[in-house]
DNA sequence: GTTTGACCTTGCCATAATGGTAAGGTTTAG
DNA sequence: CTAAACCTTACCATTATGGCAAGGTCAAAC
């Protein structure tokens, strides 16, 4: 049962490019794989099942730091599910402020827009905003 | 009425950062400024109106590169406002697009967050989420 | 058995916008 | 004259990702 995919079948599997798997490892998310002979690195099904962890995690826009922690909770049987719940409570609260702030520029930005006529005259209200001392 | 600034003025005038301002420069969005004989910039206040140009343009979330031609729009009496119009639209798309990326995380997330306890068990459908195979 | 194509390796560079730090020159107020 | 508050350049760091280059490996086709 002990599959052992390479690099470039990892990556299939898991979502994730090469380039990804290697910085992973590199920067400490990830333990170093064994390697062949020739040196490939060689992935058992448990680290494909990590990758796919990073990449879930990822896709819903935590850090690569936070998924370290997340793996350590994750592979800790003696976690406290309020560790967990923490993290995804801090980042909502990210993920929250950014939304705002690109929701007023888009405000901001729409009102603009919808006063500059763009057409072929010079004139142009959101130049004029932009230039305007404030 | 030739007042000029040293660069730390000018970044309080305009809310810049000096640091930025010299960077904008060595970008090649700012002409380079006049220096005195020690070699300190020197900001007029048509320059100074540039720099806040540039921030309320960084402030609706522009990259320098758009802000490159929304400033080679705006100093050029023979622009027509359709290009600035599709410029902005453009950034508008891109912001919207945003928005309903990081509120999809947002839903996601808020979902697994409120099946979490959050206590000191260690059951938690957040990790198990990630985890799945999906 | 050699060639070829598809892999793999490492290492370096680039992105975008911003901040920090260091080492050193200048100006101004006391 | 000295000290504080400026200014200068140059380099490094951040975040996550991609690209390229030079070179080793493996499998299949000839």
């Amino acid at each position: 049962m002990a599959t052992l995919l390479t690099i470039g079948d990892a990556a299939k599997e898991s979502g994730l490019s090469a380039k990804m798997i290697r910085h992973y490892e590199q920067s400490g998310l990830l333990r170093k794989s064994p390697r062949t002979d020739a040196g490939y690195r060689l992935y058992n099904s448990e680290q494909i099942n990590q990758l796919r962890f990073i990449r879930q995690a990822r896709s819903l826009g935590f850090s690569l730091h936070d998924i370290q922690s997340l793996l350590e909770l994750w592979q800790d049987p003696q976690r406290e599910s309020r560790a967990v719940k923490q993290l995804a409570q801090q980042h909502l609260n990210e993920i929250t402020s950014k939304i705002a702030e690109l929701q007023h520029m888009q405000q901001v930005l729409t009102a603009l827009a919808d006063s500059c006529r763009g057409d072929g005259s010079p004139h142009c209200h959101i130049l004029q905003q932009l230039a305007k001392p404030n």
